[in-house]
DNA sequence: TTAGGACCTAAAGGGGCTTGAGCTTCAAGA
DNA sequence: TCTTGAAGCTCAAGCCCCTTTAGGTCCTAA
């Protein structure tokens, strides 16, 4: 075995992921079947650790499977114009920053929730006074979005 | 049928949430079995529609399904210290709060990708090179919270 | 009466893994 | 050389929180 091939366990390390997950990407098709040494155990080449390193980094960037499936097929003939990266990336930005909009709203409600706690029994707690009355959240709006 | 009973369509409407996760909220018991009508249609009632709400509510704010568990079981004892309550509610928020620092750092990160992308072909795409290159990531220390 | 909407049950699907059972293989120390 | 324990293997099921599908029954209004 060559230094510049991994086991799958170096090769986890190596992306940040676990032993598991690399055999579910292999299962699934979004990496390819590794060669096997003579006791069945699978054998990877830098170039399968820099894809697997690419949807690690994709997936930790919350990208889609599909979306990294995209890419990887755009990655695969770099002559092409890349629009289509650009457009799956300005996609998962959109995704982020409403994400971030709703649990900032969502911040503020439990803030308000925790401070107003009267904090001696059930009966006063405004934390459950509050989840069990939606007219007494003040900004309710941010249930109708998404 | 009384005015201030519920059809499973009008509370999934007064609570804002789906017929069938009504009926898998049953099924997991976080909601009652219902009394049901001569067609064997579920009847509900307002306290019922309450509880709903409250656990709806709840979803919407992130809170788990366990958590929701914990904090029904609460509401239902109004003279029991309300500490626990709290402490469920700080502890979502702690999670609220994480996530949304990820996701900042994550949006960062996006934004620079799509910014820097060059835009002609693939092969001189920051979008993909950023991806396939984690070294090339400015703020790489999200990778190893969480 | 009839159409069509709302309801029923039971089971499977989905995304993205994780866990478990029950095995084999590898590497390092005695 | 033997042993031991970590790491690997396959296959299947589990997890969270629903959603979808199939194939029906019931209700309501025209």
């Amino acid at each position: 075995m060559r230094s510049e091939s991994y086991t799958i366990g170096k090769l986890a390390e190596f992306a940040g992921c676990s032993v598991q997950t690399i055999r579910y990407y292999e299962q699934i098709e979004l990496m390819p079947s590794p060669q096997r040494n003579a006791g069945n155990q699978r054998v990877y080449s830098p170039e399968q650790a820099q894809r697997l390193q690419f949807i690690c980094h994709a997936r930790a960037l919350g990208f889609h499977l599909d979306g990294i499936r995209k890419l990887l097929q755009l990655a695969d003939h770099p002559n092409q114009p890349c629009a289509t990266a650009d457009h799956i990336a300005q996609q998962q930005l959109g995704e982020v920053e409403q994400q971030i909009q709703r649990l900032t709203a969502l911040k503020a409600e439990l803030q308000r929730m925790i401070e107003q706690c009267r904090g001696h029994t059930v009966s006063d707690c405004r934390v459950i006074e509050v989840l069990a009355d939606h007219s007494k959240c003040a900004a309710s709006d941010h249930f109708t979005s998404d």
